[in-house]
DNA sequence: CTATAACTTGAAGTCGACTCCAAGTCAAGA
DNA sequence: TCTTGACTTGGAGTCGACTTCAAGTTATAG
């Protein structure tokens, strides 16, 4: 009844942005399960494979450090998290690094946008006891920052003037 | 009039919370300019300096490398970046990246939610062509993620369950 | 039959960002 | 005077995350 697709590792790479050689890497450190073979020894990949690159690659987007992705996917497989107390643990305190994460995101975008439109004074950028500078413009263009839809831009811009 | 105060690189360490090694190290690559010294040869900072070391570390919690971090040293100075447009271009390209960040960010902390309350189905997390499972719950509890003011609570929680 | 392409393996190399070390200077206190 | 502490320097070492390499296998095309 279900047919489903196999992909080869070049196909995988070019699904997940992950190289072939990365995620070689991943299988030698464990981070991802041993592929299935063909018998040419080929390494086969699935759907639910590339998902889970797919959420290495976004959770390293976030500036998670491998070995704390770790856990991650042990979660995301099947499992229920409700029957892992310290994974529901690991979840809850992951989200606060990120929300944290997210304001301190959120301070250099309006430091730029101070920057840009007027240029003048700097304020520093701690997050404990937080002096910030008035907000005298939009905090984020608001449109901008839809939590979801990320705006089929291909959002890969990388800083280049000479 | 002004007795502006000085601050030992112990003092600038622990007031920016980046290590004093970590400071010279930012000094002898240069991306902090060579310290003022005292006449026995100790650095002394000032609170500029401090501000911008704390620049520093705010990028680079946004996993900005310290190469990219360079360039804002110099525009946030004192200069008007009107007068230098490929940093304004710069700027904006940054910001696009942060902004685009952030949308990655929120997309862990909604799967992170997902799980939370029901730990059920998994989706991927792409950023191209994104195909997003529906937001059955809130996108990010909003008050959280107010985008001044940290909510003084000590931020730093390091994942760690046995 | 041979060459090319697409893979396999284990091991070594690279790179960014620290982090540590050894040796030295200087000032103040017991 | 000796010791302690806070610094200085240059250089070496570490660590995470790749990235490259060399050598080998197998499948298909000419």
């Amino acid at each position: 009844m279900k047919e489903e697709q196999r992909f080869t590792i070049k196909q995988t790479a070019e699904q997940t942005g992950i190289t072939e050689d990365t995620i070689r890497y991943y299988e030698k450190i464990a981070l991802l399960p041993r592929a299935e073979r063909k018998d040419n020894g080929h390494r086969i990949y699935r759907q639910e494979d590339i998902d889970t690159i797919r959420l290495i690659a976004c959770l390293k987007k976030t500036g998670m450090p491998l070995e704390e992705i770790r856990p991650f996917l042990e979660v995301s497989v099947d499992t229920d998290p409700a029957e892992y107390p310290e994974l529901v643990e690991l979840l809850r305190s992951h989200r606060e690094n990120i929300v944290s994460q997210i304001t301190s995101l959120q301070q250099v975008v309006d430091f730029i946008d101070m920057k840009l439109d007027e240029g003048k004074y700097r304020r520093d950028c701690s997050d404990e006891e937080n002096v910030w500078v008035e907000p005298k413009s939009k905090p984020v263009s608001p449109g901008e920052m839809r939590y979801f839809s990320v705006s089929a831009k291909t959002g890969k811009s990388q800083a280049s003037a000479k």
